[in-house]
Order: structure tokens, then C-alpha cells, then sequence
DNA sequence: TATGAATGAGACTTCATTCAT
DNA sequence: CATGAATGAAGTCTCATTCAT
């Protein structure tokens, strides 16, 4: 390999480093200063590239923050996806896919905290495409509960959505914003995620005699 | 009375509806277009006031935005508050709690949008105030549960937050969005939602069996 | 009439004298710095107002500037209509239309050149109902000519136009550039301007001949 | 010839064939986007060639349009300074000249075009020294009509430059626009012009009798 | 030689906020 | 008290130009 080559790959690199730092830098600064406070020059500025270089790969600043919001939902449907590939339990799509939210929050927490704080937000709607994976994924969720018995014929796609998806991400960002307790995230935080979400899945099966029990 | 006084009652009662009318005109736009898209002009247009009156009201737009967001938390807090005086169970407290957050779905519902799309964003945070009486709040409802056996000892306050407080306003939004059914709220929906956070308490008491039998 | 009122109209002609510089600002500028190169801030910084204060008035720059042409269009239509309702020859139009471009120049140079160095461009067409009244005001003039013989059957509108409308714009500008002379507009201009119009409508019509005498 | 002044010839031939594909898509582009919407990026990417490759040529943007503009009236004069060595009459100057403005119509549109949309452009002023030539130009051609009593003594040069240059450009214009005739340039149309052209110059001459018969 | 990635000045535009009326 | 005209800072985005390769 002589230096040209050599510094075509290091030029390579250079370029794709970039557009990582923006990519970095863009959620980092939506977390804390919301979508319409993270400007460009600011993103530019933490990325450490001229503010109209952002705009080679993305139309414009929603383009961007909607594509990191893409890709990180595209990240979980995707563990989802795989897991379920080979699983034949509720409980085995569950604990793989909080056990990926944790190592997320732990290896990317400006990740966690910046899909916690769009995907409420009514302007950046799940693409339709990803969201019928989503709807197609929790039917297949819910239909290993209700073979299994884990849940109950009345069971909805969207329960399986809110606690499986949902709860874990608001978990650790209660967490990281230190609302109730200041510890970090331990194993037995993520063994407790994982119950709770099974007892409310299960709990909702079992609803009669648990209210008879109550 | 006078006639003087009488004015002043009178000047209150329009300065009242006015406020109301921004208050209102604020949280539909906050919703819809975001903290940023909602603009002082469009919120004024909206409410048929001047764009410089509200400023008699609030030191500026965070301050506006900032205030009904705090209002609307009062206003669960307090329903919780009220109803731990003279409630001996966690359901006592799950089950009205889930009643007003579907009350207040039907008669305002752009405040449960409104609450839902800012309770997400770190530049809003719960006021210090507020996050205490939060928290203690929790800390009761999770007593009343230990005492009961509803819970079981490992449990924490951030856990009936993200369920009782969490989770209905989580539920009812996913239902705007129409993301799984274009289903209305329903009777039915609202006693699910009451079944699935009792379960997920319960279960969470319950850990050892319920893996047991899974 | 007490001081307030007296203020309130005060006020009002100071709004409107905004305005007016903010047309003559553009106007100016755009002839010497092109319709590119006239910035919104060197605008406003001519006319003494705040950048976005002409956001009031108009859409945007193109608002602006496509407004303004077509005021100083409708001004010359205006000036033919007018002529039209009470003159039975070309010459009596040609004379009047001749006398109103150099007494703009007189006035409002600005505006005369303002005119001509957008009227070519591609970008700036005349609105479609403009075009039309030109269309048949042209028409109107070309019949005027044939029924006194002043032009022959196989006059266009197009040479009317020509003649009547871009060349005395043509001249003036010319004029203002010093291209060919330095001396400023005189009645001897206006007159020698009348008759080359005439010359070159009354020649047309006489062509054969004219071809056999030259 | 080695082989080192054959690859110096091709070289050549490459570098005129770009640059000629850099000249023709700024003409265009600057026609339908004006001087300022015309991007060099666009014009580059037209032309297929890099960006940077047109500033081997050009200082820059500004370089480039007006030296197209430059050479586009340079051929012109040109044609004009080459009619003039061998004829004795005005229209034995404006024929050909005509002729000219026609067959480029034909040939190279854009061309036409483009000089028409920018030779009203205050920023590009014609080169003094072309301005010399043109005055010259336009002084030999009045003085052959002095001689030949085509046109009287009063006559101006810049009368000779807005008939024989300026009306033909905007007449071909006018068609291209389509702002009264959908037609296409016709052998007939190029008759007009002339008979237009000389009229226009020989009618100044008998003023007095024209005046009379009108 | 030719490229096009990268820059950054500057364009247009929006909008929270002020204040004279 | 209430208005909304006016401001101007700051935002998004474009694009002429440079320069390492």
C-alpha cells in the first residue's frame, strides 16, 4: 500500500468521522436544548465542521434529527426483529431487547435520552414503514403470549408497544434525570424492568382471579 | 359596591377569559407545532389578543409554556393527594387516578397531548417543588402498598410513577396517534389500563412465583 | 383636533413614509447592485427600517421587487388607457406616452431604470392580466393606425409595443448610462424620440415605396 | 511532432471542449435563473466538469458572465466593423446585421437570450473599450447615411445603436418570450425588422414632410 | 491536470420582545 | 388597560471559492 492509497483511506475516514461527529453532536444538543434549541451553527460548532457542510448529507436540520430518530428506532425494531427469529416465549423477546435499552444507556446514553425526548413529540411521527414493522412485530409478540398463555385473547398490540418498548426507555431516562433515586443503572435494575413488564403482561391474563385475590 | 369595584370585577372577569383563552390557544399550539413552532404571534392571533398582552401575564414564552405545564401536573397531583386521605389500597388510588386522566382525555384533550409531548423534553423540568411532592406522593401510595402486600419490599417510588402517572397518559396518547386502533377511549380501555398497572405492581410482588410458573 | 388624533395621523404618515423608502430603497438599489445583489439588509438599511420590518409589507424579496415592477407597469398601461378614451391618431397617443416616460425620468429616474433593467428578465414576467391589457391596448393603438392609414394591414402589436413602450425606455437608459452622450434629457430628446416612433410606424406602413426610394 | 506535443495538442483539445460546455451552460443558466440563481455548482454539473476546474479560466463568477457577455458583443461589432468595409448605404449595413441577430436566433438561442437579459443589467457595463468600438461603429454607419441623405443632420449615433443593435435583440426576445406571437422566427419577420429599422432611420430624415402628411 | 470536499461569509427570513400610543 | 408597529438578534440555508489530493 503506498501513501496515497494511504491517505485516500485516512481521507475516508476523516469524511466518515465527520458525519459522525455531527451525528453525535446533533442529538447530544436536541437532548438538552430540544429540537428547536439545538441550532445548526451549534451542532456545527460541537461536531467541529463548517455549519453548511451538514447540509451534503442531510436536506436540511428536521431531515437530520428525523434521520437519527429513524436509524435509532430502525436499532430497536431490528434487535426485536432477531430475537424473534428464534424465541418461543414472551419472556425471551423481553429480556434480550431491555437488556439491549440497558447496554444503549450505557454505551450511548445521549442516544437513550434523545429517543426519549422526540418520541413523544407530534411532530416527528414514526415513519410509516417503520411502523408497521413495529405493528407487525408486536402481533407477533402478542401471539406468542396468547399460545403460550402469557396473555390473556383480549390482549392488545398496543400493550405489548407501551410496556415493552416504552417502559424501558422512560425507565432509564427517570433514571438519568435523577427524578427519584441518583444511582446508575445496575443488573438489578434491568432484572426489575424485565419482571415488571412480565407481571403486567401476565397480570392482564390472569385478571379475574387476581382481582378476586385484590 | 360601587361602581368603581363593580369595573374591577368586571375588567378581572374579561382579563380571566382572556387568559383562559391564551392558556388554551397555547397548549393546542404546543402540541401541534412544538415549543418552538408555537409562536407568541400565533398564540396571540389564536387566543384574539395582542401579542404584547400576554407579557402582563408571563415574563415570556418559556415562562408561559413552562406555567401551564406546571399547572397541569398540579392538577394530578392534587387528584392524587385528595384521594390518598381517605384510600386503603393501591387500587383505591390506581383506579380513580386512570378516571381522571380519561375525564380529562375527553374534556381537554389537548391537554393530555400537551402534557404527554413536554413531560419528555429536558428543558422542561418537574419544578423542584413540585418533583418533592411527587415523590412523596409515591412514597405513600408505595407504603399503603408494603402494608397491604400489594408490593413487596423491593419496590420503588420511580415504579408507581411510571406506572400510575406514566403509563395512562403514555396509553391515551398512542390512542390519539391512532398508532395501533382508531379506536375512541372506551369504558372498556380505561379498565384495562387500571388491570394492566395493578398487575404490574402485583406481579412485581409476586416475582418468584410468576417465574416459576413461566 | 386634539394632539391625539393629531399623533395618530402623525403616526399614520410615518408608517406610510416607511413604506415609501422602503420602495425607493429597493429601487435604487436593485438597479445598481441587480435584483441578486440588492440585499434585504442594504434595503432596509437604506430605508431606515429594521431587516424584517418589510416582512409587513411583502411575502419576500421577489414580493418586493415583482410588486414594484408591476406598480411602475400599471402606471404606463394606466397612462395609455387614459390616452386612448380621447385621441383619434398614434400620434396622439405616441406624444402623451413619450411626454409621461420623460417626465418619470425627471422625477423618478430611479424608476426608469429600475423598469428597464428588469424588464428583460427572464425571471420577472409581466402578470398575465398585465400582458393582456398591454395586449389590447397595442391592439386598440394598431387599429387606431390602420383605420387612419398610419400603419399598413400587416402591422403587428408587437412593433406597437416595441416602439411605443421599450424604446423610449431604451432611450432614456441609454441616456443615463452616457453611453453615447453626456447631455441630459431635453425637449428636443422628447421630440426627436415622438418622431423616430412615428417614422418607424408611418415607414412601415409605406414600405414598398420607402424600398423603392432607398 | 513528439509525442510530448501531441498529448499537449489533445490536452488542448480536451481543455476547449470543457471549456466551450462551461460557456454554453452558463449561458443558459444564467438565462433562466439570472446571474444570481445561476450556481457555479449547477453550471459546473451542466458542463460536467468540477467546480473548481472552471476557476482555471475565470477569476470567478462574475469573470465568467461578463466576458460571455463581452465576447457575445464582441461578434457584434464584429460583424458590423466586417459589413462595414464594403458598403455604401445604411441598409446595406443593417441587412446583414439583421441577417446576423437572425442566424444566431437560429444557432444559438441562449445566446440571443442571453445578451438580451443582460444588457440592461447595470452591473455589466460594456468594456470602455468595446463602448470606443461600438461608438466608431455607430458614427460610420450615421456618417454613410449623412453622405447617402438616409438620415438627416440632426441625427445621433445612439439612435443608430437602439435601432440596429438594441431592436433587433428585443424583437427576437419579444418572440421567444411569446408575449404576442406564438410564431417562430420567419423570413418574413426578418424583413420587418429591416423595413422597420430603416424606416425608422429614413422617416427622422424627412421629419418635416412626415409631420406634414400625418 | 482535475476534482470535489470543505469552508464560512452572507443571504433571506422569523419571531420574541418592547414601548409609544 | 390593551394594542400592534417596530425592532434586531438569531436561525436556516446557499454558494462562491479554496486547496489537498
Amino acid at each position: 500500500m503506498n501513501s496515497h492509497s494511504f491517505i485516500s483511506v485516512m481521507a475516508k475516514l476523516i469524511d466518515e468521522s465527520k458525519l459522525h461527529r455531527i451525528k453525535e453532536a446533533a442529538v447530544e444538543l436536541t437532548v438538552h436544548e430540544g429540537y428547536g434549541g439545538a441550532s445548526i451553527a451549534a451542532i456545527a460548532r460541537k461536531a467541529k465542521v463548517a455549519a453548511g457542510y451538514l447540509y451534503r448529507f442531510y436536506a436540511g436540520k428536521y431531515e437530520l434529527v428525523s434521520d437519527l430518530l429513524d436509524e435509532t428506532i430502525r436499532g430497536i425494531t431490528g434487535q426485536i426483529e432477531e430475537t424473534l427469529t428464534h424465541c418461543s416465549s414472551i419472556r425471551e423477546v423481553i429480556e434480550p431487547l431491555v437488556q439491549y435499552f440497558f447496554d444503549l444507556a450505557a454505551a450511548d446514553p445521549h442516544r437513550v435520552r434523545f429517543v426519549y425526548s422526540l418520541i413523544n413529540d407530534y411532530r416527528f411521527s414514526i415513519q410509516p414503514q417503520q411502523l408497521q414493522h413495529i405493528q407487525s412485530l408486536c402481533s407477533r409478540v402478542a401471539l406468542l403470549g396468547r399460545v403460550r398463555g402469557e396473555v390473556d385473547a383480549g390482549f392488545r398490540e398496543e400493550e405489548i408497544y407501551l410496556m415493552a418498548v416504552i417502559y424501558p426507555i422512560e425507565f432509564i431516562n427517570i433514571r438519568f434525570k435523577e427524578l427519584f433515586e441518583q444511582a446508575p443503572l445496575k443488573e438489578s435494575d434491568r432484572q426489575r424492568v424485565v419482571e415488571l413488564i412480565m407481571a403486567s403482561l401476565r397480570g392482564s391474563a390472569n385478571r379475574k382471579d387476581s382481582n378476586a385475590s385484590i
